[in-house]
DNA sequence: TGGTGTTTGAAACAAGTGTTTTAATCGATT
DNA sequence: AATCGATTAAAACACTTGTTTCAAACACCA
């Protein structure tokens, strides 16, 4: 059987698969070679180096969450009454979707959040003005959407908006023990009116 | 110099400190030991293992956890008027008062978000049911406080609220670069507003 | 085909890990 | 003072980690 990929592809896609499951330290060099199927010296021959595997994969994954999030705001300003609401479910649909449905999507959620718990390197693998860059466009998507907050508010709406999506993310099994399902549409629509109010009770 | 603590005590300490910094993985037993001032064998001798060692630690901070947010809901409900207000403030300000001034408390959060994510061992160390326990509590007080709110309602309520203080402790370094100073009394008001009215917005 | 630079694979390496061993030390009791 | 169990300390152990070595295999081109 010939593998089609090339082995640095294969070597992307595996550490993909395992530093998203288990973490940079939870994931070692031969497990990914083992799921790429290739020879360990492979990793520093392609990459110099576990890490920077890892870096490479991190940031390619921030950048296509950084793409949607840009195509939602557009979205959102191309319809012609747009809304907070519109903004938000857009949004939330997008982390619940990963949620239900593709849990090595939201695997990538959690990696971003244990890079901001524990960052593993000198210089920080979550390039800082990136990011940056994407909250000062939803924060201003927001100011757009809800008349008479001010910057801080819109900030702070956005900070919180982020905040109710972690939780969703770290904490729906264990809530689905105690009252069924979690992640249905009933829940999104919960959600939206949740952020959207808290969102306009920080206008004016 | 001789230590006043027992080498036992003083492992424990140095335990907290260390797991609360670097989380399981990132703590050798060896930092630990340094810390404390003993030997390395000191840690399998009174403990029986790094990881034993670590489940004593963090069971002990949660129960302190939990035991905070018991004696919260007494004091709001000890009042002559009980608010959902109040509540969430007493909550909030528990945790910004962490946040600035107790690094240390809110590297606790950290940990149980760490194992939230990544769960170390084959027993859960996050006891569930004690978890669901204070869940549970605190679900019944945002019942009380707020009319016509079902249970699903509070349960999302309360998820929420978690999921903000959440965000607050992961992103507020990065937001203080670019918008001054975010743990100020200014934000626990606009905290708590936005958590109050997406809950009420939860309610019938 | 022969040669050249690239890629691969098995083994070895150096450093770090948690744990165990073994002997020394301490402290209380007789 | 002698004894005996509890505690401590240094060293060794067994294992895993990321990385490197070096020779074999490969791909490409003259």
């Amino acid at each position: 059987m010939t593998e089609e990929k090339s082995v640095s592809q294969r070597l992307v896609d595996a550490a993909e698969k395992c530093f998203c499951e288990n973490g940079y330290d939870g994931t070692t060099v031969r497990e990914i070679v083992k799921e790429a199927n290739c020879n360990v010296a492979a990793v520093n021959y392609h990459f110099g180096g576990k890490d920077k595997l890892y870096i490479e994969m991190f940031r390619k994954h921030m950048a296509e969450l950084f793409a949607k999030r840009k195509k939602v705001i557009k979205d959102v300003f191309a319809s012609n009454e747009p809304t907070l609401e519109m903004l938000v479910a857009l949004i939330a649909e997008d982390v619940i979707e990963d949620l239900k449905h593709r849990p090595h999507a939201s695997a990538m959620h959690k990696m971003l959040i244990r890079e901001m718990i524990d960052p593993h390197f000198e210089e920080p693998i979550l390039e800082h003005d990136k990011f940056v860059e994407m909250e000062s466009q939803v924060c201003d998507a927001i100011s757009k959407l809800v008349t008479g907050i001010d910057n801080t508010g819109a900030m702070m709406g956005l900070f919180s908006m982020r905040g109710v999506f972690i939780s969703m993310m770290l904490f729906h099994e264990i809530y689905e023990l105690e009252h069924g399902k979690v992640l249905e549409i009933n829940t999104v629509e919960r959600l939206v009116k949740f952020i959207c109010a808290g969102i306009r009770s920080l206008a004016k």
